[in-house]
DNA sequence: ACAATTCTGGACTATTTGGTCCAGATCGCC
DNA sequence: GGCGATCTGGACCAAATAGTCCAGAATTGT
C-alpha cells in the first residue's frame, strides 16, 4: 500500500532514552537526538510529536523496562538481607558500568529539575514511592521472620536505602570508583547485623 | 578619580550562586543571571569574564562558605553519633528549607554532568573526598573511644553516609517531604546502635 | 564647575535552539 | 510497469542563546 517506515519505533525510542539519560532533557539537542536515534527530524516529529513527548515516552519506557526489574528482584528475594544487598549491589554495578550512561535516569531527571512540566515530577515521585513500598514490604517480611528487629521503623528504613541508591547514582558521575562504592554498600549492609 | 561600581562584587557573586543552584549551569540563561544578580550584561562580563568563569567562582564561593560549615561542625562534634546526626539532620533541614534552592549545589552539578570542562568535575570530586575524610576521622574517633565498633570499615562507612547525604539532596527535588526524610535519617542513625 | 575616568544600559551579532514544511525518493499493490 | 500512498532529507523559520560594543550617564579630584 505504501512505503514502510525505515526504522522501528521501539528501537528509536530506546536510543532516545540513552541520549536523554546521558545528557538530560534540556541539554539533549535535536541534533543529538536525531543522530543518536539514527532518524531524521521529520520522522522524529511525525512519530513522537515533540521533544517533550519523546522525553515522556522515554521515561515511561525506562520505568517499564529498567525499574520493573528492580521491583521483580525485590519481590523474589528469599531474605531481606539478600534483597537489600542485591538492590544496592546491582545499583552500584549498573551505575559504574563502563559503556552505559551510568546511574539512573530518574535520579538525574530529579536533580536537574528539568521536569518539562509538573507531570514529569509526579512521575518521578511516583516511581520512587513504588520502590520504597517494595523495600518496605521486603523489610516487613524480614521482621515477620525475625530476620530484622521488629523495633525498626520499616518505611523509614526503606527510604534510607532509597536515599543511598540515589547517592550511588550521583557518585557515579562525580567520582565513579566502583570499589569504594562497593565497600560503602557492604558497610551499610553490615549495619543491619 | 572615577565613578565607583554600583554593586558589590561579592554580593553579585552570591546572587549568581543562587541562580546556578536553582537552575543549573546550562539552564541558567544570561537574562536569568543578570536579573538575579541585579546588574547588567556589561558589568557581568566586565567583572567575571564569561558565564563559565562566573560559574567556577560561584562553585568556589559555595565550597568556601557552605561546605566549610559542614567540616567545622564535623570537627567540633563531641561524639560520633552527635556529629553524624548533625551532618544528616542539617542536610535534610537545608535541603527542604522552603525558600532556598534546596539540596546541594555540588550534588546537582554532578548529576547534571554540566561540568563545563573536566576542571569542574575535579572540583566536585575533591570536595566530596574532603567531606568523606572528615566523616572518616569522626568515625575513627568514635572507634578510639569505643563508641563505635572497631570492626567497622571506617572509610566505607564514611562514604555510605556521604551517599545518603547525596540522596537527600536528590529527594529534595523529587519528593520534598521533610518529615519522611527526617525519619529515614533517624532510622539510619539507629542502625549504629 | 569642569574634566577625566569609569561604569552602565541597551542595541547589536553570530550561532544554536526547537519546530515546520515540502519536494522528491521509495515502496507495496494492482 | 505504473499508480498511489507515505516516508525521508534537508531547507527553512522564529525565537533564544552567549557574547561584544559603544554612546552616554555618573562620580570624583581639582
Amino acid at each position: 500500500m505504501a512505503r514502510p517506515k525505515e526504522f522501528v519505533r521501539a528501537d528509536a525510542l530506546k536510543k532516545a532514552l540513552l541520549v536523554f539519560w546521558r545528557k538530560g532533557f534540556e541539554a539533549a539537542t535535536l541534533p543529538d537526538l536525531t543522530e543518536g536515534m539514527g532518524i531524521s527530524r521529520s520522522s522524529l516529529y511525525e512519530t513522537f510529536g515533540d521533544k517533550e513527548g519523546l522525553y515522556r515516552e522515554a521515561l515511561r519506557l525506562y520505568s517499564d523496562e529498567i525499574a520493573a526489574k528492580v521491583v521483580e528482584s525485590l519481590r523474589s528475594a528469599t531474605t531481606t538481607r539478600e534483597g537489600l544487598g542485591h538492590f544496592l549491589r546491582t545499583r552500584v554495578a549498573d551505575a559504574m558500568k563502563p559503556r552505559s550512561p551510568g546511574g539512573c535516569l530518574y535520579t538525574y531527571a530529579a536533580a536537574q529539575g528539568s521536569w518539562a512540566c509538573q507531570g514529569v515530577r509526579a512521575t518521578l515521585k511516583d516511581r520512587a514511592e513504588k520502590t520504597e513500598r517494595e523495600l518496605e514490604a521486603l523489610i516487613r517480611r524480614g521482621q515477620k521472620s525475625r530476620e530484622i528487629s521488629a523495633k525498626k521503623d520499616a518505611p523509614a528504613l526503606a527510604r534510607a536505602f532509597e536515599l543511598m541508591a540515589f547517592g550511588i547514582d550521583v557518585m557515579a558521575r562525580m567520582n565513579p570508583c566502583r570499589a569504594r562504592c562497593d565497600r560503602a554498600v557492604e558497610a551499610a549492609l553490615a549495619l543491619l547485623d
